[in-house]
DNA sequence: AATAATTTTTAGATAACTCTAAAAATTATT
DNA sequence: AATAATTTTTAGAGTTATCTAAAAATTATT
């Protein structure tokens, strides 16, 4: 069994090291963590005996196949917990994170695989980011910035980068909202700005929105 | 703010010592939450530095004001989650306790206030027991044994007391159900049995059956 | 009312996680 | 390659919550 702050351990990890495969400075996880590098020291030999990550004295860690899967599956608790507040309780993409924090480290699988089910098996969070499934894979289909999108593509609005309410409001205001059809229609190379196709809409979005909003292809 | 061990002796002292009025005892304390009474002393110091329990050494200990108020949120957090966990995820009516108990001490008012909600502000929980609304005020109409109900009289099947999974088999195969209608028709004397009207059928059911079954008048 | 039994508290120790300050190892600079 | 700067680890200590064993207070029994 793993314990809360074990679990925190491993979450930062895994985000810092490109999902726990490359090596992590212990100051590195001090500051993600908001912790000194002495206690990082301490809980990563704690790890390495559980066999949760691999350490060597000054080398930096990374997770073990143990880790990775703890890992996978608090990643995968958080995002469908950030589905089931944003779907269901009517929290927006910004007011997820620090609920979802919480409620990713309570442990029953059951309650997940039926949260998963209520929620109707999704695939990505409300940031665009994929859920992996029970056995811990990925949707191969990665979101992309909008602005990447060629020309006469139709993709999904799955996310966004920039969350300031400012961004937020703007696109309300446009009845952009995750799950719209967006159609690229045509590029500005000028000022960069695009054309897209919303709701049955024209729609000319400068730089900044096309850079600042995921899409998934369909 | 109160950390999840003070939570858990708070809610202790609340069910040991009728919603915390009452004095309990050092050892009653202990029994409750698997520990020993030393480990209670201590806790209860702790509180009664807090403002949370009013304590005198010998005297045992009974909740404040301020510390009935923390358990009737935590009373209110783990009955709304039971009633998620039954009407949205397919949990049966004793499986939902663990769960609870960790989903309980999660910290959002903003969460519990939107499940509220999403739930259409249940008044009892999956085993008949009264949700606190959000200023901590339970429902006035309490849950009885159907056995203590009048003839002739309507109620609502709200719990059970037995929770054995042979016991909601039964109530299963007789359509007996969270919600259902029951109409009291007459009582045997002879062995205590009583013949009730639900869903339209009438069936005959034992002094056990009726013992361990609760309802709410309408 | 004195003694026995029980309950409760205190004292001292342990485990998990954290910290500061100093030492050791690594990396960067000249 | 030697020295400086940085990073990492160790050593020792604090906090929270727990325990055992012994002491103190309360309650029950004779």
């Amino acid at each position: 069994m793993t314990t809360l702050t074990e679990e925190n351990y491993i979450k930062a990890i895994y985000h810092l090291g490109k999902h726990g495969t490359e090596n992590v400075s212990t100051n590195a996880i001090a500051q993600e963590m908001d912790t000194k590098a002495s206690s990082v020291t301490d809980m990563v030999k704690k790890l390495a005996e559980k066999d949760l990550v691999n350490y060597k004295k000054y080398q930096g860690v990374s997770l073990t196949q143990t880790g990775v899967l703890t890992a996978v599956n608090i990643v995968r608790k958080h995002r469908l917990w950030e589905v089931f507040l944003v779907n269901k309780l009517n929290f927006s993409w910004d007011e997820v994170h620090d609920v979802a924090e919480q409620l990713e480290h309570i442990k029953s699988p059951k309650l997940i695989d039926e949260l998963d089910a209520f929620l109707d098996f999704p695939t990505h969070d409300p940031h665009g980011d994929p859920i992996p499934d029970k056995d811990g894979h990925f949707s191969k289909l990665d979101k992309v910035k909008l602005s990447k999108v060629a020309v006469n593509t139709t993709c999904t609005c799955v996310g966004v980068d920039d969350s300031s309410s400012d961004f937020l409001k703007y696109l309300d205001k446009h009845n952009i909202a995750l799950g719209s059809k967006i159609k690229v229609m045509a590029t500005e190379p000028f000022d960069e700005s695009i054309t897209i196709l919303i709701n049955g809409v024209h729609l000319s979005v400068s730089k900044h929105v096309s850079n600042n909003l995921f899409v998934r292809a369909n």
